[in-house]
DNA sequence: TCCTATGGTAAACTGTGTTTACTACTATGT
DNA sequence: ACATAGTAGTAAACACAGTTTACCATAGGA
């Protein structure tokens, strides 16, 4: 098995059972693409621009889910004070709780993980995936 | 880091060099949704049905996908004689090539992550990843 | 024969993302 | 001071992909 599939797979699956979990537990606006805005590092405090590029789209479609995010009373898009046109996202109390619950969800599936391959061999594969991240390989 | 991310953004990262590399190569009109066909193990010899579960989308959709990459010379689908309505997919010599060619490019990434984290870390990681995959947690 | 299940196909609709075009503010050069 | 270029964001038109809804074709029973 090559590694394009080692990654892509558990990947999706865990994409899948977040969005799958987060719409059970009230969050049932959020689709897929919202998970753009929502990922790792997530949105609060930064740019509309800057998360367009974290997320590999235009502008302009990061916009548009910011904008949807903000109609579902997520987030919201205040000016920037210091710099000429420039605006920042901020979580509301909403938006919180909604990342707060990714990050539970994930917890979840690393302790189910954790069970299933072992505490020393998860720490390693966390480790190894660390490296890789580190390293120039996925810039 | 949680795993989420640490599995994610390599995943996206290989993804979108395999377009590229591919589109380079001379197969420029595939684009990202043509991987849920490419994608392992593959379309040759299985059903439009099986196709689209695997990539987790409607059986229309995939069809579609199908008949666009008939069309542009990568694979034909042909009347399954054993039963009823059902087809098969076949991979043309151009779409034998492609899937070469992707396969050359992930022996290419594989060939560059052993060389940074090490051949034996390397296999570790293969192996952990292996480990989740074959066990029920991304099911 | 009629009913159901399975596999596939077709068209309308929805939404998502890019392209193109524009506005607002900043900084720089003359 | 003014013109210019550069940066950040926004808006509308467009193209495309995926779902929904509906339908056709074959096989296997009741």
């Amino acid at each position: 098995m090559l590694i394009g599939a080692l990654l892509r797979v558990p990947a999706q699956a865990i994409q899948r059972r977040i969005i799958k979990e987060l719409n059970a537990a009230g969050f049932d606006e959020l689709s897929m693409p919202h998970m753009a805005v929502l990922q790792f590092p997530g949105p609060d405090g930064a740019r509309p621009g800057t998360l367009a590029e974290r997320a590999g789209m235009s502008k302009q479609a990061m916009n548009r889910l910011l904008g949807s995010l903000e109609d579902f009373g997520y987030l919201v898009r205040n000016d920037a004070p210091d710099e000429g046109r420039a605006r920042v996202v901020h979580f509301t109390k909403r938006g919180h709780a909604v990342y707060a619950k990714i990050h539970e969800i994930l917890r979840d599936i690393e302790h189910e993980w954790r069970a299933k391959l072992g505490p020393k061999d998860f720490a390693q594969l966390k480790a190894l995936l660390s490296r890789v991240w580190e390293s120039s390989l996925i810039g």
